[in-house]
DNA sequence: CGCTACACCAACCAACTAGTTGGATGTCAA
DNA sequence: TTGACATCCAACTAGTTGGTTGGTGTAGCG
């Protein structure tokens, strides 16, 4: 009846398939991707992925999955200190930039704005950060959540904007990491509208 | 020697395989967009994409620098009111949603921090943005233009992110316009590190 | 009128792709 | 040994795609 222990290497197999499917997909997206090269990759045959993962599309999502669910592993809540927060995220996606770029091709290809089926647990996420900021939080706290995550991310989402724009100065990432938490940081102090004040 | 007179419809074609393009393209990105889909948008015969335009990438270039020309016309520069920056500059592209999809297929087809060559309009108008901010710009000062930048982005990138934290309230374009305003502002209000206060 | 440039149309090609199939080999457990 | 499963391998299919070509129609210019 049950099948505790996995005969051969399938764990190792799978693992190595959505290592090699990461960076496929952030190299080229899903539509770019291509299986065969996922499985040269990997030094694993092309069926496997299929009799693994169905077909290309959830291998992508079972990618995002364990990439989002190590972020959220080791990036703490905003909390008290949001500028913090900011500079720790910023470091992640500096550090991760695999993962912003399957953000982003997953937000290309995944028209509309309608919250896909299996997204629960990111809902359940993003409301756990937003409630960490505010013990009555409102739509003005989740917006502020959201954009210093936005703050986090633009940096290594558009690397070649930053280039335009600061030249050789782009490869300090450090400076860019401080000067977002520096933003962050200064702009919750003046009270954003709908946080304290003005509660109408 | 000179052909003033476009004999047929030159112009027009040239225009509707533009419009097509730019709709083809922001849905499907550059690998996914169709050539044959692009024509029949168009109602323009496929062969004369690439007599106007050479082939698909470089349709995508046309594509792009006529819409980067069309926002730097609308825009104005940051210039000592960041804030009415940042609240027009989200506005154009809550507006024009397609830009902003067709700047991160972008971002993420041309990969590299390397400035590809004809970008050089595009350093040329951030570094208008940029001295518009201060009159001695630094570093900082560009990291802070850039930042506005990102703050007017995100949202319209995100969108399926935006909802997920807003939920409804996603819908409210106008909230989200205010909130980054008024998160400008206030981040401008206590100087950025590097702007005026501590130079070193 | 002839010339040129543009547009239309349809067929074509060579390359590539997701996904399937069937069989061979090896490994664990009963 | 037998059965169940995992892997590897190679060939196959059925459909798609960017780009080309050749031929036809037509509008303006000199």
């Amino acid at each position: 009846m049950a099948r505790m222990p996995p005969k051969v290497s399938t764990t190792a197999t799978r693992a190595a398939l959505l290592a090699a499917a990461r960076g496929e997909f952030a190299d080229y997206g899903i539509a770019g991707a291509r299986v065969d090269r996922i499985a040269e990759r990997a030094g694993v045959n092309k069926e496997r992925i299929y009799g693994h993962f169905g077909n290309k599309e959830k291998l992508f999502d079972a990618v995002i999955t364990e990439a989002l669910d190590d972020l959220t592993a080791q990036i703490a809540l905003p909390g008290s200190d949001p500028a913090d927060y900011v500079a720790k995220l910023t470091a992640y996606y500096q550090a991760h930039p695999e993962l912003v770029r399957l953000l982003m091709w997953e937000a290309l290809s995944y028209r509309g704005q309608q919250l896909l089926p299996g997204q629960e647990a990111r809902v359940e996420r993003c409301a756990r950060k937003t409630a960490s900021m505010s013990e009555r939080p409102t739509a003005a706290t989740a917006r502020t959540v959201f954009l210093l995550t936005g703050l986090a991310l633009f940096p290594s989402m558009m690397p070649q904007l930053a280039r335009i724009f600061l030249g050789e100065a782009a490869g300090d990432q450090e400076a860019m990491r401080e000067h977002a938490a520096a933003f962050a940081a200064a702009a919750m102090r003046d009270g954003l509208p709908g946080e304290s004040p003005s509660g109408g």
